[in-house]
DNA sequence: GCCGTTTTCGGCCCGACTGTTTTCAGTCG
């Protein structure tokens, strides 16, 4: 199971409460406006980050990841629930946590953390960043070194005087050395779904080739398709361990190796992510996937829960707890492995839990309750409702993206380009509108001509495939659309989206954003968030107003499939279809090769626990067209 | 610091690999 989070926060993650600090008391309140659940997830980790320095019980440090863990993942707008004055429950967040909360939403302060950074500097805390330095090595090189930042380390490694600390070595020296320099020139990257697939598909091909292996699989947080990967996790099956890792630790693209042991390696790929193999018994492969593709969080529950049964569960399986409440070991050892993930989590008496789902956010407890959703799976689209071609900003023309979208086996693919404003992305003018209109149309007579005649594409769906004339309407700045009602009128179905002026003030994008939810011709809110996953922040809106809006309105959510966005995120999602949202899972293609980018969306849907009736595009094209049809009878409804 | 149809106190998941050690602590996932 790869790292959920960094081993710290970079120093220029530029947490907001070093930033209220600063200010004056009048003016935080102010400008604690501006929190985010995932600020405050940064502040808690940042305690738990300085009380392991400090040397603080690991239960408590544990305590605080685990809250700031929870508190980012949480779909409620938190900083908007303790300023109402109405702190909802969350699992990890006790009267003392709860307590700090309070404080800086109110306050902008957090006198706790303020002190904690008096005594441990975030230079020291920042040491931690070096692999296979924790917070036992950085307090002793503090106390006895003095070395406070990572220049001194650096220092006192060039001057050879690590190596005189108990416990240090020469060795040591050299590795922290190392550590630096990697630090320095290759900063750490996440990776998108999609370059993740591309590293595990030529590494599933090079190693399935060994001698010996039964099978490779991919674990980790890829395998629960998070929106963002660190670390590769693969599992192998085989009876040659010995093969199998000398094959690992000798590939090509192999930068240094991290690890080598005779059931576990780690390497780093040159210019790319660490690597973890480990090797399984052939047979035994159950505990193993749910081990390795965790969370941590999930596992952890599944522990408690095999301990309460008398058994003690690891990624090798389950032993049997004896009376001095220790595994038995020896002659009296009783373990029990399983083929399947099913069978261990049956042993559990617990049905399969999908991996997108084991984020420990109630799957286990609806697991038990046999509530557990029937999750969308990408066979359930029958359709796409966003798409571009040359026509706007897409890379390919009108014709060849709908023929890759019939080959795909759907009834309808939605051709969204750009509306007029959007001249960076070519936006269509009224009269370009009218001209890509007949082309569809043409389109379409030929598909329904080859459908009479028998002579379409075999994955050609009963109701026959259409390409459905939409467009991407552009949200302006001042709120208004970017068509007239009677061009909207036209379309088949309408998607809007914010792309311009993104750094309005919350009440002014959420109105804009809400302007759209409301209009009668407007059908679908496209990536609703606005934003590009490391690279560009979330529009900030009132989401809860978003969401009841949609929901009141009948206009559909975007869930964006494009691995670059994700947006609505799976936390949003799951949100949204709780307070009564429809969604589409949507492709954003500008190529072809993009069309089956709607299995990264399907993947966030499945992490939201979205079934296939909250999903729009699952409905056929009729009833999708009459779904269309009737959207002004919702509007004020 | 959190948590509780076995507990409001006493627990809190588990093992591999590494490095510096002579039996183990620290780190990591």
């Amino acid at each position: 199971m790869p790292a959920e989070r960094p081993a710290t926060r970079s120093h220029a993650d530029a947490d907001v409460a070093v930033v209220h600090a600063e200010l004056h008391a009048d003016e935080a309140a102010d400008e604690a406006a501006d929190l985010t659940n995932g600020d405050l997830a940064r502040v808690f980790h940042e305690i738990g980050d300085i009380l392991e320095v400090k040397g603080e019980i690991a239960f408590k440090t544990i305590a605080y990841h685990g809250a700031a863990d929870t508190i980012g993942r949480s779909p409620i707008d938190l900083v908007a629930a303790y300023r109402a004055g109405d702190p909802p429950k969350v699992s990890g967040v006790g009267q003392a946590i709860s307590d700090k909360i309070t404080e800086l939403v109110t306050t902008g302060r957090m006198l706790f953390l303020e002190q904690l950074r008096t005594e441990v500097p975030a230079s020291l805390v920042d040491l931690l960043k070096i692999p296979g330095l924790g917070p036992k090595t950085v307090r002793q090189l503090h106390e006895e070194l003095g070395i406070a930042t990572m220049d001194d380390l650096k220092a006192a490694a060039e001057g050879q005087r690590i190596r005189d600390v108990r416990g240090l070595s020469e060795r040591t020296e050299k590795l922290i050395l190392e550590g630096i320099t990697r630090l320095e020139t290759q900063p750490p990257r996440r990776m998108y779904l999609h370059q993740a697939e591309e590293h595990i598909a030529s590494l599933v091909e090079l190693l399935g080739q060994v001698p010996g292996v039964d099978s490779i699989q991919p674990a980790g947080s890829y395998r629960r398709r998070k929106e963002s990967i660190g670390d590769l996790d693969l599992l192998a099956e085989t009876a040659n361990p010995t093969a199998l890792m000398n094959r690992f630790t000798d590939l090509g693209t192999v930068d240094h190796i991290v690890a080598r042991g005779g059931h576990k390696s780690a390497i780093r790929m040159i210019r790319g992510p660490q690597v973890d193999l480990m090797v399984m018994p052939p047979g035994t492969a159950g505990t193993y996937l749910i081990h390795f593709t965790g969370s941590k969080e999930h596992n952890v529950k599944l522990r408690a829960r095999a301990r309460d049964r008398g058994w003690s569960l690891s990624e090798h399986g389950f032993l049997r707890i004896g009376e001095d409440g220790e595994p038995l070991t020896g002659a009296d050892a009783e373990l029990r492995t399983f083929a399947t993930e099913a069978d261990a989590y049956a042993f559990l008496e617990l049905p399969f839990i999908e991996p997108e789902l084991r984020e420990d956010q109630g799957e286990i407890e609806a697991a038990q309750a046999g509530t557990l959703p029937p999750l969308i799976t990408k066979a359930d689209l029958r359709g796409d409702c966003h798409s571009h071609s040359d026509w706007s900003d897409g890379s390919q023309p009108i014709e060849v993206m709908a023929e890759a979208a019939r080959r795909r086996g759907y009834a309808y693919q939605v051709l969204t380009d750009h509306s007029r404003s959007l001249a960076i992305a070519n936006g269509l003018t009224p009269e370009r509108v009218e001209e890509e209109r007949a082309i569809i149309a043409a389109l379409n007579k030929r598909f329904a001509a080859e459908e009479a005649a028998g002579t379409a594409p075999p994955e050609t769906p009963l109701e026959g495939f259409r390409l459905l004339h939409g467009c991407e309407l552009e949200v302006r700045a001042d709120g208004e659309l970017d068509y007239d009602d009677e061009l909207l009128a036209r379309f088949d179905v309408v998607v809007a989206s914010v792309h311009v002026a993104r750094r309005q003030p919350r009440a002014e994008l959420t109105r804009r954003t809400m302007n759209a939810i409301r209009s009668p011709h407007v059908d679908i809110v496209a990536h609703p968030a606005g934003r590009m996953i490391q690279t560009r922040d979330d529009l900030d809106l009132d989401w809860e107003a978003v969401y009841a809006a949609a929901a009141a309105n009948g206009t559909a959510l975007e869930v964006n499939g494009s691995p670059h966005r994700l947006d609505l995120s799976a936390e949003r999602a799951r949100r949204a279809v709780s307070v009564g949202c429809i969604l589409t899972i949507d492709s954003d293609a500008h190529h072809t090769r993009e069309l089956d980018d709607t299995r990264w969306g399907v993947a966030q849907a499945r992490r939201g626990w979205v079934t296939p009736a909250d999903v729009l595009n699952t409905r056929s094209r009729a009833d999708l067209l009459a779904w269309v049809a009737a959207k002004p009878d919702r509007i004020g409804a």
